[in-house]
Order: C-alpha cells, then structure tokens, then sequence
DNA sequence: ATAGGGTTAG
C-alpha cells in the first residue's frame, strides 16, 4: 500500500514534469486535493513542501483543502491544529476554511466547539453562510438539543441568512425524534411559505414518524401532497 | 480564466 502511493506520488509529478508542463498553485492544489480524497493527506503535505520549495505562495485554498485532507482522515484535532498554524502564519481562513473544520467537529460529536468557532469567526469578520448553520443545526437535533437548534435557526434569519430545504430536514427530523410531529408539520407549513420545496428526505421522515406514531392517515394525506407535488415516494418511503 | 466547503431519510 505504502509502496503504490509513493509510486502514484512520484509517477504523477515525473508524467507532469515530462509533459513540459509547469505547476502553479492551481495544478498543485488539485494535487494535494487528490491525495487528499486518496487518504494520502502526508503525500498532501509533500506537495506544500514542493510549493515553497518552487517559491509559490500558498494560499488559503491550498491551506484549506489540506485541513480536509486530515479531517476525511478523522484527524480533526491535527486540523485544528494546522488551522491555528494557517492563522498563526498571517493566512486568512473564510467561510470555506471554516466550514470544514465545523463539519468535522459536528460529525464527531464535537457540537460545543464548533459552536465556539462559529462565533469566533464572527469575531474575526467571516460571516457564516448556511452551510456553516446546516452542520450545527443538524447536529444540534442529533443531540436531540432542538431547543437550541431552533435558537440558531431565528439567529441564522435574523442575519438573513436564508434557511433551505436541508435546515428545514433537519429540524423536523429534530422535533420528530421527541415525538413533536405537530411542531414538525408546522416547519413543513412554513417551508410552503418561505416558497421552499421538501424534497424527499423530508417527506420521508414526516411519513416515517407519523407512521411510528400510529398516524397512518395523516402519513397518507401527507404521501398524497407529496405526490400532488411531483415527488415521487422511492424504497425508503414505501418501508417506512 | 484555471483550485477549496454541506446535503438532511428507512
């Protein structure tokens, strides 16, 4: 294993040098990025290595696909890491940079501290986006604190930032899980007024729990709009 | 001009 990486490293730099042609930061980043979704995020490193070396500047791109590339590797605290060493250097993280240090730390259960750095990034002047509320949102109702998911979400629309289909999944999948269907349908009111869509991930956990709950009418009624609405029910639907 | 972020369900 050890050994095919290093060839895919050392094979892909020599077909590029070959070719004639000549890196930037663009091609490198792509480079790093690749062995990044490889799992070869040290191979990732080399590549930034190379970047100084050539006296290329790397750039918060360059930095924030390499903070990924430990992250898909569950090394969240070596992100974290690097990303006060990206700061530390002088190089600004934006709302991309920070997204994906709060992914992961939302994935690993670390709620907490991404709700730490999203108001560290306010501070800092990088305005969130609702990618940035999606993750803690969801994580939030995870953690069945749908109190407080609901706190973010009027604080995310107080900045007119625009909730989509995805917050709105979250939170009735959120409120459904304590058995607050009447709250979830609610939500699903609201979207048709906010001229969102469901989609089928949401239709599918109303149904679901509706069903869970004993409400197989209201569970129909709702397939039925749904329907009415052109999206079609699929497997996970039809189990539910 | 060319590169990087999430996406929710049984």
């Amino acid at each position: 294993m050890i050994m095919s990486a290093r060839r895919i490293f050392t094979t892909t730099e020599r077909t590029i040098e070959s070719l004639g042609i000549s890196h930037d930061i663009y091609s490198l980043s792509i480079l790093i990025d690749c062995f990044c979704r490889l799992h070869l995020v040290n191979f990732g490193f080399s590549i930034l290595g190379k970047i100084i070396k050539f006296g290329l500047e790397p750039n918060t791109v360059t930095f924030t696909t390499l903070i990924k590339g430990l992250c898909i590797d569950g090394k969240i605290n070596g992100a974290v890491d690097f990303f006060n060493d990206m700061v530390a250097g002088g190089y600004q993280p934006d709302v991309h940079t920070y997204n994906v240090i709060v992914n992961a730390l939302c994935k690993c259960g670390k709620t907490n501290v991404a709700i730490e750095l999203l108001k560290g990034m306010v501070e800092r002047g990088c305005e969130p986006d609702v990618v940035t509320y999606n993750a803690i949102v969801d994580a939030l109702c995870k953690d069945k604190l749908v109190i407080e998911a609901l706190d973010l979400f009027s604080q995310m629309r107080n900045k007119c930032i625009s909730p989509n289909v995805v917050t709105y999944t979250c939170l009735i999948q959120g409120l459904c899980n304590l058995g607050k269907w009447n709250q979830a349908l609610a939500l699903l009111k609201e979207m048709a007024g906010q001229n969102i869509s469901p989609n089928i991930i949401t239709f599918s956990i109303l149904i679901d729990n509706l069903c869970k709950e004993g409400l197989v009418s209201k569970a129909q009624e709702i397939m039925k709009i749904m329907i009415q609405q052109g999206v079609k029910p699929d497997v996970v639907t039809y189990n539910s």
